[in-house]
RNA sequence: GCCCCCAUCGUCUAGAGGCCCAGGACGGCACCCUUUCACGGUGUAGACAGGGGUUCGAAUCCCCUUGGGGGCACCA
């Protein structure tokens, strides 16, 4: 009774999507993945009063810039079509009914405020909140008096007054939970949408959902969950619960840290593998040394039994340098691709639109190894495209050197340039570093100055190659401008 | 308040009784490489929350304390 894997990602369409939740797809998507089962996404949208504009697409954006692509669901369609709770909620009231019918569940007509005033009297007399079974015995009488009121009820399932309710969770073990714990939870509410818990419960019995794989928030509802899944008489899946992933508060993540939402990663200049590795190892490791998985590598090794317990808190250090890490690794075309969206955006308007793929070429390998995210790359290449001479003269004057040595070592180096046949780096370095002694410099001091004249910045790429790709023409012009501006005493 | 759960360097983690005076990674610091920065390399500081047991032996098992998280909605 080997039943085929299926497991499932449920976003409600609340709110965007953060690592949070995204970390939750990528686990139930991989461990689908490494079982040869499917991935279904469903969208839990039963909260009218909730629901965000623009969600579903925002969730779903995200699973695709991820790569976590779903094998039923929305756009794809699926056996068990619609993948929208707002469009199967026939089969919420079928479910609620026939708990009715056999005595599993009741009409409860108690209004909000009444509820409100119960739960606050009970939280000031030191009790437990929760319902207080009010409806739960109500004769047909009374249930006629109330409906002739004019109140819709709510659904309430009759919870197991006593014995307890345990199961067994493929990363927390051996849960259990007295019953008498557990209040009379709604399954309908009274605009007629389901609850979260009947709503899942249905679908993911419906889906033949073969493993629920979720964040531990849900650990404490799934007793009540196997209860329903009884009353049901369904035969119930199994259950994971995800360790959560915290802000570096120690609180649960949540937009109030910042940058949560993986859009926001996305425009931050992340790459999709890096955070997938990144987010793949808050909760989960292969061994004692692996860090840097490739998405196969990450779908063959993954298992629910390494995946550990413990709350992480979400290290953005670390995201960087793994950033890093993939951005060096790309092929030199592959960064430029990835590149230009970030340049075509980042770069001041004054520059030439589209921009010139060719001459990016030459310039951004210059920087790849020093870019932690694709959001800097604009300022660290501006120079290439605009002859930025607001830096402070001062700089072009190096350690140990004067304003005289400086205008001496440009002037030298202006003249010689000029010369200069062919512009490549063997010439250039055989031209320079003589210089250097020559002028009784350290090459540092030489090249610093220079650096500065030709890039209008103390930190750049490589002295030689930056020239190269400059050219000749415009290293020239920019020199002078510096010794314009070194020999105008205002600085 | 009640229920459930968790606990190794600042952070992510390895560790399933002896291999551990606890290993890796990020971050920090130092040095090397070097025309700046970065990359890379080398080294270094840094943790088993505390207390009781069990055992010849405990980071690993049990109990208590402490700390932390989650849940207790007609939200998911």
């Amino acid at each position: 009774m080997t039943n085929p894997v299926r497991t499932r990602f449920a976003p409600s369409p609340t709110g965007y999507p953060h690592v949070g939740n995204i970390r939750t797809a990528l686990f139930a998507w991989l461990f689908a993945r490494h079982n040869g089962g499917s991935f279904i996404v469903r969208i839990e949208d039963t909260d009218v009063a909730r629901t965000v504009e623009g969600a579903v697409e925002a969730i779903l954006d995200s699973l695709r810039w991820l790569g976590l692509d779903w094998d039923e669901g929305p756009e794809v369609g699926g056996k068990y079509a619609p993948y929208f709770q707002s469009q199967r909620l026939e089969l919420y009231h079928e479910a609620a009914q026939r708990l009715i019918a056999h005595g599993d569940a009741y009409y409860c007509y108690c209004s909000p405020e009444r509820l409100k005033e119960m739960r606050e009297e009970q939280v000031k007399h030191k009790q437990p909140p929760g319902y207080d079974r009010c409806c739960r015995d109500l004769g047909e009488l009374e249930q006629a008096a109330k409906e002739s009121d004019g109140i819709t009820p709510v659904v309430r399932l009759k919870t197991p007054l006593e014995g307890q309710t345990r199961f067994n969770d493929l990363i927390w073990g051996d849960v259990k939970f007295e019953n008498s714990t557990i209040d009379d939870l709604v399954l309908l509410k009274s605009d007629g949408y389901p609850t979260y818990h009947l709503a899942n419960v249905v679908d993911d019995y419906e889906m033949k959902i073969s493993h629920v794989i979720r964040g531990e928030e849900w650990l404490s509802s799934t007793p009540r969950h196997l209860l329903l899944y009884q009353a049901l008489g369904y035969e119930p899946p199994q259950f994971a619960h995800l360790p959560t992933i915290l802000g570096p508060d120690r609180a649960k993540l949540s937009k109030r840290h910042g940058a949560a939402s993986v859009a926001e990663y996305r425009e931050q200049g992340y790459l999709p593998e890096a955070l997938l590795n990144f987010l793949a190892l808050l909760g989960w490791s292969l061994d004692d040394k692996t860090e840097i998985f490739s998405l196969e590598e990450l779908i063959k090794n993954f298992s629910l039994e390494r995946v550990n317990k413990t709350a992480a808190i979400f290290n953005q250090d670390k995201l960087s340098w793994m950033n890093g890490m993939y951005l060096r690794n790309l092929t030199p075309e592959d960064f430029v691709q990835r590149s230009l969206p970030f340049l075509e955006s980042g770069l001041p308007p004054q520059i030439k639109r589209p921009l010139d793929i060719n001459y990016l070429r030459q310039i951004l390998p210059l920087v790849q190894e020093r870019t932690k995210t694709l959001t800097e790359v604009p300022d660290l290449i501006k120079f290439f495209f605009i002859e930025e001479s607001d830096y402070p003269s001062d700089s072009l004057i190096g350690k140990g050197m004067t304003r005289e040595s400086a205008i001496k070592a440009l002037e030298s180096a202006r003249l010689k340039l000029v010369d200069l046949a062919v512009f490549d780096e063997a010439s250039l370095e055989s031209l320079l570093r003589p210089l250097a002694v020559e002028l009784e410099l350290k090459p540092g001091q030489l090249f610093g100055t220079l650096r500065v004249a030709i890039t209008g910045r103390t930190v750049a790429p490589p002295l030689f190659q930056t020239m190269i790709v400059l050219g000749k023409e415009r290293c020239l012009s920019r020199i002078e401008t510096a010794l314009a501006r070194l020999r105008k005493p205002s600085g």
